[in-house]
RNA sequence: GACCCCUUCGUCUAGCGGUUAGGACACAUCCCUUUCACGGAUGCGACACGAGUUCAAUUCUCGUAGGGGUCGCCA
């Protein structure tokens, strides 16, 4: 029997990161074992459910790198993949329960289906076996008086018209399940495969919801520079303990790995300086072209501009390491791309209380002025000369030229700056810096 | 209230009867270093509690406490 696996989000609001690894796990198993990956838009509540919501789930499944090969535009054979199409198809199931004698009508019209009431165990991969002895609760509803279906009703309908073999998804789901097999035993089908995973909570171990740093994937993730292959990686190691010697995995490695059994039960605490942690690392990674992709932008949002791509991906590589967001390149990088950039007014202060670092900013640019090549190692030769000379530290003029240079006490190393600028700047920025900033 | 799931360093976790209880993130210190970082080293730091089973429990069983979840004409 082939896999196939389902992720089934109501349109209600951003794709959640909960959402988000209960899809990644999907897609894992689906990837693993060659199966298929459905998305399914479960949109039958159409007071709550807005086309926005839709396509920003879309968005989001798309960023993270979870394609999907039966769904939303890219059809398949189980479609339509969106509920509020399929009505046709829940009447012909109603009606199989109507035959049956399984549901009843409330005075008012809505329609409810009559539980077994006999014990049912829920056979999980996750939690083991968890039997639920014959329930008293009342009996579910599941077509409202207007005709339209309730989820219990629609998700089973649909994981057996789409032959749904396992069901990944929140263990928020564990208690309803029972209800869900009561339901494909009454349509005499057989229930799919489960795994219930644990839920993703709070730092401070309350449930996480949409307003919560980090929950919404466009928001805390996309728009806050972390990078997908990142957020896949930390996000599957949030209950999951792939057998393997680091924590930091390709996707290759993950869909290898991947094992449903040795999914965790107990919940698990958000922890936002672990992602980024993970997202320094494959931030450090990438090649100069592909962080200035990824970089690109965020660079232009706070209003830089360049034409040489080859001068922009060289800056950003070069403060790769100091990164762990690229929300946070910016900073790093602007002076790079402009010469009005400012003078931390701090590390004015702290130049100006030494007045003979006029003096030795003057002798390094008239040492640089006479380099006749312009490599990293013609400036540090420079540097090096104008110190000797002046029977100092070569030590004691970086922090002067990276001054001039940047605006900056921090930064890539003072010849990697100046080369990149190259000579001209170099020069002229030293003579802004010393006019502007260190003259008493 | 009823039912279900869960419980190892601050956090994510390894462990599947006998371990100096291991790793990662975070934090601290040191080293490296033209800055900031990176990297390296070291340190800090946990088996919720109580019974039981056993020669031996972090590990098995039960109970207690705590956390989470479900009980909708939301999904």
């Amino acid at each position: 029997m082939s896999i196939r696996v389902r992720f089934a989000p109501s349109p209600t609001g951003d794709l959640h990161v909960g959402g988000a690894r209960t899809a990644l796990f999907n897609w894992l198993l689906a990837r693993k074992h060659g199966g298929t990956f459905v998305l399914r838009v479960e949109d039958t509540d159409g007071a709550r459910n807005t086309a926005e919501a839709a396509a920003g789930i879309l968005k989001g499944m798309r960023w993270l790198g979870l394609d999907w090969d039966e769904g939303p535009d890219v059809g398949g054979d189980c479609g339509p993949y969106f509920q509020s199409q399929r009505k046709d198809l829940y009447d012909a199931y109603f009606k199989k329960l109507e035959d049956a004698g399984r549901v009843y009508a409330e005075p008012d019209g809505a329609m409810r289906f009559k539980f077994s009431r006999t014990a049912i165990t829920v056979h999980d991969l996750v939690c083991g076996d968890v039997t639920f002895a014959p329930t008293e609760e009342p009996d579910m509803t599941i077509r409202r008086l207007d005709g339209s279906y309730i989820f219990h009703f629609v998700n089973v309908v649909d994981d057996i018209e789409m032959r749904i073999s396992h069901v990944i998804r929140g263990e928020d789901h564990l208690s309803n399940t029972w209800k869900h097999i009561d339901l494909f035993n009454a349509f005499g089908a057989t229930a799919p495969t489960y795994a219930h995973i644990p839920l993703i909570l709070n730092p401070d171990g309350t449930k996480m919801s949409k307003r919560d740093e980090g929950s919404a994937i466009e928001h805390s993730y996309m728009h806050a520079g972390f990078l997908p292959d990142a957020v896949f990686n930390y996000l599957c190691m949030l209950g999951w303990t792939p057998k393997a010697e680091s924590e930091k995995l390709s996707r290759a490695e993950l869909t290898a790995l991947f094992d449903a059994d040795a999914i965790h039960s107990s919940n698990a605490k958000f922890d936002l300086k672990k992602a980024q942690w993970f997202n320094a690392q494959y931030l450090r990674e990438l090649s100069p072209a592909d962080l200035l992709q990824h970089a690109r932008p965020f660079l232009t949002a706070s209003g830089l501009q360049w034409t040489d791509d080859a001068m922009a991906a060289a800056a950003v590589h070069s403060v790769r390491e100091k990164v762990s967001l690229l929300t946070e390149l910016p900073e790093w990088v602007h002076y790079f791309f402009r010469e009005d950039f400012p003078f931390e007014a701090d590390v004015v202060t702290k130049l100006k209380a030494k007045p003979e670092n006029a003096s030795l900013l003057k002798a390094a640019s008239d040492q640089l002025a006479q380099a006749a090549e312009w490599t990293e190692q013609s400036v540090h030769d420079a540097v090096e000369a104008a110190a000797k000379a002046l029977s100092v530290k070569p030590g004691a003029m970086m922090p002067l030229l990276r001054f001039a240079l940047s605006g900056q006490s921090r930064g890539p190393g003072v010849t990697t700056i100046a080369h990149l600028i190259g000579k001209e700047k170099t020069i002229s920025r030293i003579q802004r810096a010393t006019a502007e900033a260190l003259c008493a």
